[in-house]
DNA sequence: GCTTGACCCTGTAGGGACTACAGGGTCCAG
DNA sequence: CTGGACCCTGTAGTCCCTACAGGGTCAAGC
């Protein structure tokens, strides 16, 4: 049972982040103590934090409430479920390719400025378009 | 030389974004024609194309434009670069971790799926608290 | 038992990053 | 020479937080 500043450092967000979900219906209501304090179970940690770093990976919050109901939803036919995860696999693929780019140049960049010298600019190009 | 909706185009911005980023500094001011309409060169694709990919990767716009910054700035000390970049890297490391993380349970949930069963729900596991 | 400081509550207003009009000019194919 | 596709400059609205203001709760120490 986690008080809400104890959720907030466990999931990495902002204690106004975590009222805000709330409110708008993204993180289900937590318990509250005899002096209407809210209290938090694993339940609402796991969730939070997935939401937080799916954000942080560049998804919107209803790609982030849709990722884990496309587990959860038994009741949907497994078609569905089949291409929207197909649709969000290749998202996932595409950003792993461009952070890898990404990476590939900073790498660079930092390995030549240790030689002393600044490398030119090709950071630009590691996410050109497609 | 392209006009407005053709760089929107290859860069996957709105046009309306595209004069967003004009009006607070992000993407320099192009040329115009007799008729006052903007005209872009490669350089405002490449740069454009590169921010959009960026904040699709979950980066901010200042981030965006610290990016390309870092290399360009020859001027700057080689330590400060330096600095920056490991910081950069590894943001870029911990996005790539967490990205494959999520390809993963996608990848088993459509696996199990098209054998007809539906997973249950571990993409939340996924992306969870370090 | 009372204060003080850290914590919690519910608002509401502000900021970053777009997005969507409204109201109007340009340009060219038919 | 007109209809439709394109462009312009605003300004207002949306999404996703973030930062107060104004006030209650609670445990530790005097």
């Amino acid at each position: 049972m986690y008080p809400i500043v104890a959720l907030a450092e466990a999931a990495g967000a902002k204690v106004e982040t975590i009222r805000y979900y709330e409110r708008i219906g993204l993180l289900p209501e937590p318990g509250r103590t005899r002096s209407n304090y809210r209290s938090y179970s694993e339940v609402h940690l796991g969730r939070l934090s997935f939401i937080r770093r799916a954000r942080d990976l560049g998804f919107t919050l209803d790609q982030s409430r849709e990722l884990p109901e496309l587990a959860e939803s038994r009741n949907s036919d497994c078609g569905t479920v089949d291409v929207i995860g197909q649709d969000h696999l290749r998202d996932v693929e595409r950003k792993i390719a461009d952070l890898k780019a990404l990476r590939r140049e900073l790498c660079d960049l930092i390995g030549q400025c240790q030689k002393g010298a600044i490398a030119e600019c090709r950071i630009i190009g590691a996410l050109s378009p497609r």
